[in-house]
RNA sequence: GGAGAGAUGGCAGAGUGGUCGAAUGCACUGGUCUUGAAAACCAGCGUACAGCAAUGUACCGGGGGUUCGAAUCCCUCUCUCUCCGCCA
């Protein structure tokens, strides 16, 4: 969420740069102040009549030592009316803050000047593509078909043992989806991303301070006996690693595997067969905690770096700057990453590296000293590296030939076989 | 799952109803001293909100209660430790 110190000092850029993500925010910007201002004036009334309760009850405790028991039972009389106002005006003050509170959760955090209005994917700008489609055999399947013709990934297993949407990998499938995870962990590890390996189950607050709360409450699993959530994303546990905290050094890096669990409430179709969206699926993540003054450079240093993996397999890829009608609702910039799928003749999304500047930070109340000894809060970015089930897909159906399918030779060393046949 | 103990500032650790936002030690920052460093000594040293400021308010695991007054008493939740049980 947007800081109302924001709100307040930058309110006509935010309104008009919020218009790039077809967001009319005029009427809750000029709400949430007046709601501010509301808080102000009250905080400071409930103030004073919290003070003057304390230097009664301080003179109280004077009176009993000293023997003046009336003159003290005269000032308690005095405190239990103040104090009767004062819960009335602190339940108000309560009752005002959780109103701005709900006011500001509803402004989306403000795009970055690079980005373009827009208003779906149609619109995003293709900003750069990578390697060449490939020449695909006559006779080309789609992986799903692939998957089983080679004995790969069990979907009707799954389907029997949980549902539609959770493969079971198996033999060389499997070791195939343990070589990619391997693979990426190593290359973010290479570029100095330390390694964690967390929870794929989170408490209410963590989901709160990423913001996957109360924003998308549907599309998470919610394990309601312990008010556990299944993580959507290793975003979530490894960001909130840096909840309430004071950072002292920069960058900090971190690179997670872990499954990741989405409902994808209201998706069918052709667009989810075989690996292309599931309910769980892996992924590798890299979060980024930086400097304000850092984080735009960094970002381009993040995109370079998932570019670099995806050249490494060998896979035609583009990247594309979402448009302000595609971006999400708590990022300021982001760039997808899709893969080439030949045999679907589809561009996949594969990673989206964003940078969230201090939307994040704000909820999480992650900050950092400034010079003058000051708290600010810190820029977060976090991006795929990435999601596997997609690359799995493209790999599966670029690398067919007649008779088997050929595998990278990056990950040779990581499957231990150079082909599955 | 059963029984018990506990959760206090970056860390250690005192504090069981009244100048406690919190002793003390360590760490950290600045200064004195020193050619330099160490030691010693002096000073500073949590977060947030309001305020130009002085200052005020809130926070001693979370939430609620008792009281004029709560770190301290009561209820509740969470977590940690010890012992027993169960178990990959």
């Amino acid at each position: 969420m947007l800081h109302i110190s924001d709100l307040r000092n930058n309110k006509e850029q935010i309104i008009s740069s919020l218009k790039i993500k077809n967001f009319d925010a005029e009427n809750l910007v000029n709400s949430a102040i007046a709601k501010d201002d509301e808080r102000k004036a009250i905080q400071q009334k409930s103030d004073d009549l919290l003070s003057q309760q304390n230097k009664i009850a301080k003179e109280i405790g004077v009176l009993y030592k000293t023997g003046k028991v009336e003159k003290a039972n005269d000032l308690k009389q005095q405190s239990i009316k103040i104090k009767k106002e004062s819960q009335e005006i602190i339940s108000l003050q309560n009752k005002i803050e959780e109103e701005l509170l709900s006011i500001i959760v509803q402004i989306p955090n403000v795009p970055h000047q690079s980005v373009v209005k827009g208003n779906s994917d149609q619109d995003n700008e293709i900003l750069n593509e990578f390697g060449d489609k490939p020449n695909l055999i006559k006779d080309a399947l789609p992986h799903w078909e692939l998957a089983e013709k080679y004995n790969l990934i069990d979907f009707k297993l799954g389907n029997k043992i949980t549902g539609s949407g959770f493969p079971v990998f198996k033999g060389k499938g499997a070791k195939l989806q343990r070589a990619l995870i391997s693979f990426f962990l190593d290359e973010n590890i290479n570029a100095g991303y330390e390694e964690y390996l967390p929870p794929s189950v989170v408490n209410t607050d963590s989901m709160f301070g990423t913001g996957a709360l109360p924003d998308k409450e549907g599309q998470m699993y919610h394990i309601t006996s312990d008010d556990l959530y299944l993580i959507p994303t290793a975003e979530v546990p490894v960001t909130n690693f840096y909840r309430d905290t004071i950072v002292k050094d920069f960058p900090i890096k971190c690179t997670a595997y872990t499954p990741c669990f989405r409902r994808e409430a209201g998706s069918y179709g052709k667009d989810v067969r075989g690996l292309n969206r599931l309910h769980q699926f892996d992924k590798v993540e890299i979060v980024q905690i930086e400097h304000p003054e850092n984080s735009y450079e960094t970002l381009e240093i993040m995109v370079d770096h998932v570019s670099e993996i995806l050249k490494k397999l060998e896979l035609p890829f583009r990247i594309v700057r979402l448009c302000g009608g595609d971006l999400s609702f708590t990022s300021s910039l982001t760039y997808d990453f899709e893969v080439y799928s030949a045999a679907q003749d589809r561009w996949l999304e594969v990673s989206s590296v964003s940078n969230f500047e201090s939307f994040q930070s704000n909820r999480l109340k992650l900050r950092f000293k400034d010079e003058n000894g000051k708290s600010q809060l810190c820029h977060t970015l976090n991006g795929s590296a990435i999601a596997l089930p997609r690359i799995y897909a493209a790999l599966l159906e670029n690398n067919q030939f007649d008779g088997g399918i050929k595998i990278p030779e990056i990950l040779h060393t990581y499957t231990t076989f150079d082909s599955i046949t």
